[in-house]
DNA sequence: CGGCGTGTTCAGAA
DNA sequence: CTTCTGAACACGCC
């Protein structure tokens, strides 16, 4: 699920709950919490409140009223929601237990996990690991992005270069711009980079409205799970392989290489 | 049993 | 130095 728009959907539960006491916090699995331990993370929060919560790639921040912050990842099933009762689900990992409800943390694959920093400047030292966010980058920045030998693809998804975008997201970027993935970046034309731009642009601004990648067939991403699903556009057989060691799918006639 | 996956990191090879 | 590949992490579903 979480590519940059599920990690703006969490962003807006977390907004929603600004403010409310932290009573305890419950960690259900210690192993999802990476430098600090349950203990010491429980007795930092507790009594706390979270201030305006903001995203930068894939991660959420989660600052803590009176300094310091929460940083979540959530690798590739990680889940973010508040619930007022109702049984906890064996995969959720860690449950902030406010005032009127719960937020949980839920991961099947503990991929990632939870990380506490003790002040901004903790903060920034993690999110300096990531690129510009991909919502903010302009299009002769992206060209410089793209300026290598690199494969157009890995580049987009690689998050020390660009923060956010993922596998499904940079799929379909790709296939709107009609641009094959394995295309080098320095290869691209200045109006292959433009429209590159245009396009993941358009799909971002979509995407993080609906708080996730559109399930709608219209979309590459729809067809994705169809054995041999066909291109919205052109209804050529998709393509299916590897790039950059990832899963990819692509039109061989909208994309040609 | 083998393979795959909306993520990331690391070692080692080319 | 840049780029790429495979393995690892962990869990559920074919």
């Amino acid at each position: 699920m979480p590519e940059l728009p599920d990690v703006e959907g969490f962003r807006r539960v977390l907004a929603a709950h600004t403010g409310a006491r932290i009573r305890r916090v419950d960690v259900l699995d210690a192993q999802m919490l990476r430098g600090v331990g349950a203990r010491g993370f429980g007795e930092r929060l507790r009594g706390k409140s979270f201030a305006a919560p903001r995203r930068h790639g894939k991660w959420l921040v989660g600052p803590l009223r009176g300094g310091g912050a929460v940083l979540v990842h959530f690798g590739m099933t990680g889940d973010l929601r508040w619930t007022r009762d109702g049984e906890r689900h064996p995969h959720d990992r860690v449950a902030f237990v406010l005032d009127g409800g719960e937020l949980r943390y839920r991961d099947m694959r503990k991929l990632q996990g939870i990380r506490l920093a003790d002040d901004d400047a903790a903060v920034e030292r993690i999110l300096a690991e990531v690129g510009p966010d991909a919502t903010d980058v302009g299009r002769d920045e992206l060209r410089e992005l793209l300026d290598r030998r690199r494969q157009v693809k890995p580049t987009l998804t690689d998050q020390a270069v660009l923060g956010g975008i993922g596998n499904l997201l940079a799929d379909e970027i790709l296939w709107r711009a009609r641009i094959n993935p394995r295309r080098p970046g320095n290869r691209l034309s200045a109006k292959d980079v433009t429209t590159l731009h245009t396009r993941l642009r358009s799909v971002l601004r979509q995407a993080v409205a609906a708080g996730r990648v559109p399930p709608r067939t219209s979309w590459l991403t729809g067809r994705r799970d169809e054995p041999s699903g066909s291109c919205p556009r052109c209804v050529t057989t998709l393509h299916r392989g590897r790039v950059g060691g990832r899963g990819t799918v692509w039109c061989p006639n909208c994309q040609p290489g």
